[in-house]
Formats: C-alpha cells, sequence, structure tokens
DNA sequence: ATTGACGTTTACGTAAACGTCAATATACTG
DNA sequence: CAGTATATTGACGTTTACGTAAACGTCAAT
C-alpha cells in the first residue's frame, strides 16, 4: 500500500470528483499536506476520506461528519471538558445510529411484503397464461 | 383515531411545518383529496407521510422516497412488466439498506473505540486529580 | 363588523453539496 | 522545446429541499 495519494488517485479508488475532494478540504474534512501547491494526502487522509464517504452514505450532512471525524481526534488529547463533551456527542450519534436501523429494519420488512405481493400477482398472472 | 386530518395537525403531530407537506404533494409523495380547496388528508396519506419521513431519516432523496412509495402500490395492481420492474427495484432498495446497515455497524463499533479512549483519559485526569 | 385562526397560491430566497468552466502553473515526455 | 497530462485557484451555475413572506379566502366567535 502506498504511503501517499494524489487528488486524481483518491477520486479515482473512491469513485468521486476532485472537486468533491477539494471542497471536504474546504469544510474542514480533510486537511492534506503540500508540496508546493500540491495536495498530497497520505493514509489517514485517505481513512478519513473513506470515513467521509461512509457518513455521506448514512445521509449525514458535512458538517456532522466533521464533528464526528473531530471525535475521532478528541478522544486522544483535550482537556476534561473536552472529552466530557465527546462522550456526549458519542451519545447523541449513537442514538441517531439507533434510530437509523430500526429505519432499516422497517424498511426491510416492508419491502419483503412488498416483493412477496409481486412475486404472488406475477405467478398468478403466468398461471393464468398458462390455464389460458 | 380520526379518520381525516388537516395539514396542520399533521403537521404538529410529525414536527414538520405545512410548507414542507404541500412540497412533498408537489413531488407526488403525498396526493391528499380536497374539500374545495383545502386538503384532508385520510389514514392512509398520514402513513404515506411517516414512510417519507422514515426515508428522510435514512437521507434518501425525495425522488427515490417517490419511487419506494409508488412499490408499495404498484404491488397491487399492474402489469407483468411493472411487477418485474418492481421487484428489481425492491432487490436494489434492499441492497441499498445493506449497504446501510453495514456502515451503522461500523460507525457503532468506532462510537465505542472513541468512548472507550475518552473515557480512559478522563478518569486518567479525574485519578492525577486525586493524586495530586 | 372585525378579529383571529386556519387555509390557499405564487414567488422569491437560501443553504448544502457539489458541477462546470476558465485561467494558470508545473511536470514529464517524445 | 512544444505538447500532453495533471495540478491549482477562483467564480459562477445547478439541484434539492424547503423557508419566508405576500396577498388573499373562510369561518367561528366576540
Amino acid at each position: 500500500m502506498q504511503e501517499t495519494f494524489t487528488i486524481s488517485e483518491l477520486g479515482k479508488e473512491f469513485g468521486i470528483t476532485t472537486r468533491a475532494i477539494r471542497f471536504y478540504e474546504d469544510k474542514q474534512l480533510l486537511n492534506p499536506d503540500r508540496e508546493g501547491k500540491k495536495r498530497v494526502f497520505n493514509r489517514s487522509d485517505r481513512i478519513r476520506l473513506k470515513l467521509v464517504l461512509r457518513g455521506k452514505r448514512l445521509g449525514w450532512p458535512l458538517e456532522e461528519i466533521r464533528t464526528v471525524l473531530d471525535m475521532y481526534d478528541a478522544g486522544h488529547q483535550g482537556e476534561l471538558q473536552q472529552l466530557e463533551y465527546t462522550c456526549r456527542k458519542v451519545e447523541e450519534s449513537r442514538t441517531q445510529l439507533e434510530q437509523q436501523k430500526r429505519d432499516i429494519e422497517a424498511s426491510m420488512q416492508d419491502l419483503d411484503t412488498i416483493e412477496k405481493r409481486c412475486l404472488a400477482r406475477i405467478s398468478s398472472i403466468k398461471g393464468d397464461e398458462n390455464v389460458a
């Protein structure tokens, strides 16, 4: 595995545009090094980008993704105040994830119902075809 | 439980504005009856609205929510073509939900890690306080 | 008769999350 | 050394999902 990555390498790997990556940096989600003017992403930057995309798949706004990313760092250094704040944020995120999980379960069940109805109707149509 | 609902009743119940509800109607997510010009929502409209909000919590765009809502109806009536199309759409949604579920599990684990680190640091700080 | 609570449509405003140029620099490549 | 590829920073455009008035109708209660 490489040590560093260019912006277009990461774009290709994750199927996003370089514009998007620069936008994430602008929004403080990423903070790559520079060689001259060029961005140089290390492995940790790449992981952060992965986390951004995971957050996106869960429908989180970038602002919220940023606070989660910040929690990763905040766990290491910081004062008591900060650490306790982070703990509360962790709880909030957990609550939200649990809600999303329930929503997924419910949606899955609904999909099952829909599919069963569809398959039943399909086989009834095909059955009629055979009868006719 | 009431038979019908006004727009503001539903807004209050679900904590959204009437503007949002009208917007959902405009985007074909809802189709309430009218008494004169006034919208009259029945129980099924209310359930559709619930489904809309569930979709929103999962981060789906309204357009996608609409196709899911359409699947609920498409299961009942329609021709073979339509039914098979719906089945494929069901599969797509299932795949996406499974991805989201994986993302939630991963996020949960990350939150655990973060919290443990935080609690460890907190107790170490408080411990130092006692020692000092 | 008017006030207040609710409803309507029309229309412009806005924040988020990029897309899409344009102009420019830098690097390697034949 | 010209050409091609890749990078940069603006800056304006676009889509989604509403917010926010404005201007008006309706109906019950004071």
